[in-house]
DNA sequence: AAATATAGTTAGTTATAACTAACTATAGGA
DNA sequence: TCCTATAGTTAGTTATAACTAACTATATTT
């Protein structure tokens, strides 16, 4: 199975947080993804240590390293188009999203390429 | 998560040996799966205190019950038709499979009915 | 009969990733 | 100044699920 499979998940909801607002603290991933301040706290710093994010000394603002932003940025395409693929055959938002968190960890680069392509040749 | 993951992949590769030959014992399944006879010992454990097989205690012939074999044929129809849909996107089998093993455990009912009516409709 | 091979179990370890309890450090209000 | 609220960390626990080492029990071979 994927290794990852926890870092993707804070790597995706951080870069979905600061697309709203540079501003992201620990307690706000926290509070955001239903999570405990410990468990953050232990999950970033292994994000640190695998340089994905840096955390300002002062203020505790997270920032994605350009590895963090690439990881993150691919976990996120998975995530739309693996949802989007969905409702397009008729499952619900509320599922739609909740499937494609699971999947988008699971699904191989290649079976992803594939999938973009179907999904590229039906939107247009 | 799923909490059966691990449960379900055992089940489906349970139910798939015992097409082939009615014969199948804990060690059978450690040398086919590559996992440890304390691993296997301990899930076969788990799913007999859950009622999905029984263990004869003469021979050790594993036995699907019928809540076992309701939920393994429908993992392993998961299994198939996540599999063929990649497949027909242009994604090797050998890819195709493997991310089948991983995705049956995550693909909610909703989903998996939506992909099987667009499976159904494409094969015909 | 004694030695070996096979099958299975128990006990204890490891890794991931969540949790609570309890701590530190800092900032703001009474 | 002291108290309190906020943010973050550390330590220890839990669950899942793999592992190895070492045991039991049975069967086969010499």
């Amino acid at each position: 199975m994927n290794k990852f499979k926890s870092s993707e998940d804070y790597l995706e909801r951080i870069f979905i947080l600061k697309k709203n607002s540079n501003q992201l603290r620990a307690i706000d991933l926290a509070q955001d993804m239903g999570y405990s301040k410990p468990s953050v706290s232990v999950a970033l710093k292994k994000l640190k240590s695998n340089n994905f994010i840096t955390v300002d000394d002062d203020n505790g603002n997270i920032e994605l390293t350009d590895k963090g932003l690439e990881l993150a940025s691919y976990v996120y395409e998975k995530h739309q188009i693996i949802s989007t693929c969905l409702m397009m055959l008729g499952v619900s938002e509320v599922t739609a999203l909740e499937d494609a968190c699971k999947i988008e960890h699971d699904l191989s680069d290649e079976s992803f390429d594939a999938l973009k392509e179907y999904y590229k040749k039906i939107k247009g």
